[in-house]
DNA sequence: TTGACTTACGTCAACGTTGACGCCATCGTT
DNA sequence: AACGATGGCGTCAACGTTGACGTAAGTCAA
């Protein structure tokens, strides 16, 4: 990119210093109105542009953030962005974007691009166990917002669904309407944060009724076939199951092919409960009854916290963690 | 963001200068094997990142893309966003990512601080008529490549579907296949881009066969609803239609439900063809004939003749029309 | 009238890097 | 032995902006 017009072009054609354009520029004050004035009319006769770079370079605040995801193509995903670059250009930045495809190399080659580029924050939905790697990014100064799981940490704020708490809806769901069979089909992908589903879910036996048999739990994949694969395998093991909680919709979506396939009815003699209300889980038949997370708050959330951020840094916010609420359909 | 580790703290570490170790990080040659085997440990024990602004200051060279899309939560821009971001990742390059929801105005505001920010090259999905923002833009310097429009310019590079082409493969299929009185559900947002198919369509008709009646045009709104609306207009003006062209699958989609309202068999006494080959069109029932776009090829060409106007600024390629496919299924 | 304040600027250096250029050994050639 | 070429550095300035500080003129109160 070539040369473009500088504060010293503006500030020749009004006849004053380069650094008094600088300060109508930035709206400093220290200049009168006429001043003002010309400098303005000057700015747009020349069609200025402040360089975000010199800027950045001497701020140390480049005007950008970043939002960095698992997988674009998500579907979710997309929304997400949307939010956070719409908001982002509110404050004046402009948003990077890009994925570390669940991978924590490559999430360390898009952090240290990041870092080169000075982001004054970043949104990230981290890869599997890469906390530590993000902290270490918070402690060098980073303001770090982390999606999905729950970290406490100076400069960094954690936003994330309370999931435990959803798992237990739903397992308390299938026990108030009369369940006392139920299995669970876990992820076998175990992060701490995929775990607080079966905590959530465990714990609602607690004090279930004295006729509810004890959970019963598989770890698949969490993908439709892993779905399907994980009811199997809870059949095998207690054929007189009566109630499903699944990892995701996709899962409970494979879970209900596989029943249906397996000639049971549903929900008549087999509930399930998914977890996320993806689209998707409208759309089966029968409708899926799920665990429904309020997306376009938890964007809303992390763009505030990544904002207080960068303007306390250093500070330590506490974790937000969003309500869930159970969406009863006609899969229970 | 706190100051990072410098180019200066690295040569104190070492005993050299900084423009030495800059020649080795930078890989310009003229330093010894030794020196660069000290520089190299230093970087990597203090953990040193280049800082671009700095570099992109002098270089004029931000080490960044852009890619600005109409609309994110478009389906299969994610998909795009992702192979362009893994490609500039390879060259080394950051992504941003902005999008211009239609509007002229808010992509000027989105190309001023893309601009700021020096980027290399930026890939635009353009806001209706906004050829002229965009031509200046390549003229001030910036590499441009124009998805879905064809443009000749310096600096300013175009690719796009032939849908020119798509349009009249339909209307020789439906022809080819025995139709004979043709309707096509065009579009009323017309900017020349979209008139393409329009001409491409009529383009059909000039040797056709002897009985065909002339080809009628409805112009509605881009949507499903829309293109109910369209085929309701079509048969209010000629009720024995036998073949309907629709200017995209959503609009061919919303046309198959009315057809199917108005008591028509798709494809026996109807015929449709659909355009775009989104996931809904082979979900549908009948399962939508239609023109298949080769969307990853698209991507991997607009990154492609990204680089080439990076590296060759100035230069005026020839814009690119990636061919299209009629995908026959069940509508026709 | 004086001195402290304020307003409206200007000056200078610095941010971290690279382009341009210079310098001193060393080496091979004639 | 003298010379040019080459390798391996270092020095300096510049990129465009802002932080820190200086200063001259004007204002106001005592």
């Amino acid at each position: 990119m070539p040369k473009g017009t500088t504060l010293r072009d503006v500030a020749d054609r009004v006849g004053v210093s380069p650094r008094t354009v600088s300060r109508v520029v930035n709206d400093e004050g220290g200049f009168s109105e006429a001043t003002r004035a010309e400098v303005l009319q000057a700015v747009e006769d020349l069609g200025y542009q402040p360089n975000m770079l010199a800027r950045g370079l001497i701020t140390r605040r480049s005007g950008t953030v970043g939002l960095v995801g698992v997988d674009m193509t998500d579907p979710f995903f997309p929304a997400m962005a949307d939010r956070i670059q719409n908001e982002a250009r509110e404050t004046g930045r402009t948003m990077f974007f890009a994925s570390n495809d669940g991978d924590p190399q490559r999430q360390a080659e898009v952090f240290k691009s990041l870092l080169s580029h000075a982001v004054d924050g970043v949104i990230v939905f981290p890869a599997p166990g890469t906390v530590e790697q993000l902290t270490a990014y918070a402690r060098r100064g980073m303001p770090l917002v982390i999606v999905d799981d729950i970290v406490e940490f100076p400069n960094l704020a954690s936003v994330s669904f309370d999931l435990e708490d959803g798992a237990k809806q739903a397992a308390q769901h299938l026990l108030a309407t009369g369940r006392r069979r139920i299995g669970m089909i876990g992820s076998e992908v175990t992060v701490p944060r995929t775990r607080r589903r079966e905590r959530g879910f465990f714990g609602a036996f607690e004090n279930a009724p004295a006729d509810a048999a004890p959970p019963e739990l598989v770890r698949v994949q969490p993908t439709v076939a892993g779905g399907s694969n994980g009811l199997q395998k809870l059949l095998e093991r207690r054929d007189d199951l009566d109630g499903i909680f699944a990892f995701n919709d996709s899962m409970a979506v494979g879970a209900l092919r596989a029943a249906q396939a397996a000639g049971r009815r549903v929900p008549d003699n087999l509930a399930i409960v998914g977890c996320n209300d993806v689209e998707m889980s409208g759309l089966v038949s029968p409708r899926l009854t799920t665990i429904r997370l309020d997306r376009p708050r938890l964007s809303a959330e992390a763009i505030r916290v990544l904002h207080n951020l960068i303007e306390a840094p250093g500070s330590n916010p506490a974790p937000i963690v969003l309500p869930v609420e159970l969406v009863v359909r006609e899969s229970t």
